[in-house]
DNA sequence: AATGAATGAGCGTTCATTCAT
DNA sequence: GATGAATGAACGCTCATTCAT
């Protein structure tokens, strides 16, 4: 049985200068997963680029993976908002559209740190925050298939987490490709689950 | 700058009893992935789990990455050989569905291996057998989608990526979930790959 | 070689106030001692526990063997004072039991941080003051124990030491056992300092 | 709830080499806690000692307290011995003054380090191995006590604890003070004990 | 060829201590 | 004085890899 580690923060900085450094740790840490990958992702490296003492990066998060929890959450939040936004959008294909932009929006913003989060997001267990997350996620586009006519013929949490997987591969696709062209990557999401859904 | 390690196979075993060891080795380096993921994939618990001398493993590859590399070229073989006998139906949609049906029943067949595998592929430079063994399924996904009618107004090389990235997107999404109903999820990836196409 | 370290309190606080801050700290120290052992055992937890910023811990002590410094002293002073309590009394054997029972009761209180401090004392430089207390006791004994008829045919100081030390050593055990029954503890210590000196 | 440390060896060494290694790796560790104590006792510092790698070390020994529980087990192992020895001998005080030399000899021989593993002794979770070689002597001496005439109107169980607290207290007393006179002690310790015996 | 003992760079983490605010 | 953010030396430990037997 491997333990579970901790992954929430440590302390919440109660001075101005602690939120500071936080946020520098962050952005130190989403550098290195960026140029170096999984395999050069270590505290040590992190403290470094960030130019802070290792013991100030375990001043805010207890582990490694707190670090990578983090990201994610944050990632997440981000993703989350976005998505919301273009969800209440009135028609359909529009909201669709909208929400499709905001997950290739976000992914090709920092391409190779998207891929890396969602793959260690499945290995962390991050918590119950992060499942509502992602279940706020789901029931955002469940609600706007709902609306869908003809309806999918399928559950809509089915087809929502279906549309899930293929914009996540096509987009995951994409930045292994370092494909930059965000329109056409668009175009070509759009088509996949327009087509998916049976809206022609 | 890292080094890029040596990722083949140290020799070619003449002997008999020796593609036996080579072919333990690689079994049990399967079995460690799955059963303990990469961080639990080292070295010396590969050759424990194949009843061999770390010494040994070390005979027949020339790193850890060797190993990895071996894996994902056998199960590129594997998948390519049932891509391509799928590929020469006469139907375009049966062709399709074979393809499809070859990508799922792999996929659902060791998940986990298949999920961890895709991540590695992606880190390690495989060099050009690989590189043109994912030519080669590139090519017979195009040459199907080449006989599409009407066809899909992309060139046929984004076509078969996209629709690459679509089922493997598909396919892990359901290994995350631990979905093991081959037939439904057939359908569903059916339904997005010719979405895609407007195969109606 | 190991630089002494500095083992007196930083200051005598001129405010009671800051009396009040060092008897905190010290309880806290004393608490942290008894439920983690000397593992537990940091400034940080002990500032926490204190409810005292790390700062103002050191404003006190000079560090960390200085506070273990301060629980010890503060415990001998105790101890002396009741053994000199006991030692006053007219007969040899009331004095002796009451000497046994200070030793008892002081250990059966907090038998582990009891326990703790004994060991610390022998690895800490603890200077002459508390040679001298560790003297006095020694001394106090040792007047006793001249007053015993007949002599124990051992020089008195001999005779105290390791009087000392047996009384320690039933205490510790008893302790380690977590034995609460002082009575029979009291008895069964007294049939051995009264054995060892041949009083029948 | 701190987690058991694993104190078991972590693999038998099977050629001769490995067993030598082992025992380079003890010996180094009793020399470094004689001259550093607990403090200075640190895995590095034992592998240094000893001229081997940190990585032979932890082939060896799963962590550092199972270094200790190694050296505590073998300790214990001679001193069972030698006390079982003077256990048979028919006359009482002869038994239990060869027992009582068995002790001091023992703890003579390597003063400073039978304290400290004396110390870690009630540290460690030694297991069923331990606690039943503890158990023996106890009852190698309850054995003995049980002869003696008068009884002494205690339980042979605590009477026996209480001795080995008493020879236990006396002999680290004197290791502390640097006492080299083996004879000196003997005599004293014999005092104590047979004093709490009522053996005149 | 096979073994497994040995190596050591490298990483995660702690905690005593300092010092700017 | 008091605070708590920051520091970094020091450890515990792992695991890919080498090499004597």
């Amino acid at each position: 049985m491997a333990k579970t580690p901790d992954l929430n923060p440590r302390k919440s900085p109660r001075q101005a200068r602690a939120a500071e450094t936080v946020r520098i740790i962050l952005e130190a840490a989403a550098r290195i997963l960026e140029a170096r990958g999984l395999d050069g992702f270590n505290t040590n490296a992190v403290a470094e680029r960030a130019g802070v003492s290792i013991g100030s990066l375990y001043q805010y998060f207890p582990g490694k993976d707190a670090l990578t929890a983090a990201l994610i959450r944050a990632d997440g939040e981000v993703l989350l908002r976005e998505m919301a936004a273009a969800a209440i959008l009135p028609q359909i294909r529009a909201a669709l559209s909208g929400m499709i932009a905001a997950a290739v929006g976000h992914q090709l913003r920092r391409p190779v740190l998207a891929r890396l989060l969602d793959i260690q997001e499945n290995r962390l267990p991050l918590g119950e925050a992060q499942e509502e997350k992602a279940g706020e996620l789901q029931s955002l586009l469940a609600q706007v298939l709902a609306r869908v006519d003809p309806p999918a013929g399928l559950p809509v949490e089915t087809a929502a987490a279906d549309i899930f997987a293929i914009v996540r591969g096509m987009i995951d696709h994409a930045g292994e490709r370092q494909e930059l062209d965000a329109p056409a990557l668009q175009a070509r999401v759009e088509r996949a689950v327009f087509g998916y859904l049976g809206l022609t």
